[in-house]
DNA sequence: ACGCCAGATTACGGAATTGTTAAGAAGCAA
DNA sequence: TTGCTTCTTAACAATTCCGTAATCTGGCGT
């Protein structure tokens, strides 16, 4: 019986409020990261791959609507349940918030026993695709995202982190072409900047290491996963 | 005289009751420690090594509720029962109570005798499970969590302590990425801090202990067990 | 045919990450 | 205390990964 309730990462420029609902949820189980601010948040949330984010929306540096946008663009965050944090009679971002993908919002001051249930809640709608191993299979084809494995045929073909995630990327929507712009974002982060050649490469390297052509050029506009 | 019945820790402020409990089950040859308050029970807890746990809700320096949360939370006690010790008409902590992981409820003041059933049926409902050793196997490995060894081709390895849950982690769910971050939080703790190169250091005493090959690393992501 | 352009390919160096080792600190038992 | 094991750290080695630049290829319009 070794089930954990799961991972949360606390976004607050506040210490006290992040401190106050660590050790709360600290007590229930979960395992605990705490970012100041947005920058630091998207950092956090790729090293840690929280179950959850709570996100504070007033912020420094980069506000929590800013912030969950660029999460929610990212293809590795897509089952990672959010809720905002908000001030009294804030209803204004609550909507918004909403509308760009927040999953629930609480409003300070917090009270323990329903931050517990809403953050189980939502842990709840979540999980039951996170229980089981998260794996596609494109006919011979398979991507575990789970174990971080490409296999051909049954046979493993060993990716970098790099390329594993930009297959993973193309192959959450096969078929759909994906812009240049849009995989460096998603991919790389809006903070990274890097030449243009550089995702080639990358693509070089996953065409070379599959043996097929899973992968089509779609020439000035971008690239796009597709079994032959 | 039979096989001893079991080890309990009482937790209560009042100094009468468990003195009163305690003569009554020591009669019944069951071991018995106390604990006057939350903060007392769980250091105790540790150390004693329980099979049950007799919990009072209304405490000093922390309640019942928070205590048994805190227990709950912690893995070494998956295993052990807690009964709450309710005042008569606390209906509304039962309920809590049962929710975040108590196993039944007494009501004060207590009947020795039905003190005496319920501690029985709760410890037989538990028993079971920890009677049968809990062992996985994974080809010619072993890993026996009760006994707390590991075995390959029937030849026992002695793994140290952080060794040993460490691939305990890993091998509960084996091919499984966990990020090292993950791992230093549930195996170290989430107030420790040890430097990066730790896990490395243990995973490499585990590999070379163990012989073969059974944690793969990926690199900027973490370690998996895995058979090769 | 020529030049142009977007992408393909290749190789290389720096950066980041992990492996390895030894030594000291901390813990524990006798 | 002493002697032992375990844990952690720090320093260095080894490895892998990543981004870039330089060069190549093939399609396209002129």
């Amino acid at each position: 019986m070794e089930v954990f309730p799961g991972k949360i990462l606390i976004v607050d420029d506040e210490p006290d409020i992040v401190e106050f609902i660590s050790y709360n949820l600290k007590s229930k189980g979960y395992l605990i990261a705490a970012a100041k601010d947005g920058v630091e948040a998207i950092r956090k949330a790729k090293d840690f791959r929280p179950d959850l984010i709570l996100l504070d929306i007033m912020m420094p540096n980069k506000d929590g609507i800013e912030t969950i946008r660029e999460l929610r663009a990212m293809p590795e965050f897509d089952d990672t349940a959010i809720i905002f944090l908000t001030a009294l009679n804030d209803e204004k971002y609550e909507i918004e918030g909403l509308k760009i993908g927040a999953d629930d919002f609480i409003s300070k001051p917090i009270k323990p026993e329903l931050l517990a249930t809403r953050i189980g809640s939502a842990l709840r709608r979540f999980r039951k695709d996170e229980e089981q191993e998260q794996k596609q299979t494109f006919g011979d084809l398979e991507i575990n995202k789970t174990k971080f494995t490409v296999s051909y045929k049954g046979v493993d073909i060993l990716l970098a982190k790099k390329e594993f995630e930009l297959l993973c990327l193309l192959a959450s929507k096969p078929g759909r072409v994906f812009l240049r712009n849009e995989i460096l974002q998603r991919v790389w982060g809006t903070d990274v900047i890097v030449g243009d050649r550089t995702i080639d490469v990358h693509i070089r390297k996953i065409r070379q290491k599959v043996g097929i052509d899973l992968i089509t050029t779609v020439k000035g506009v971008g690239y796009k996963f597709e079994m032959s």
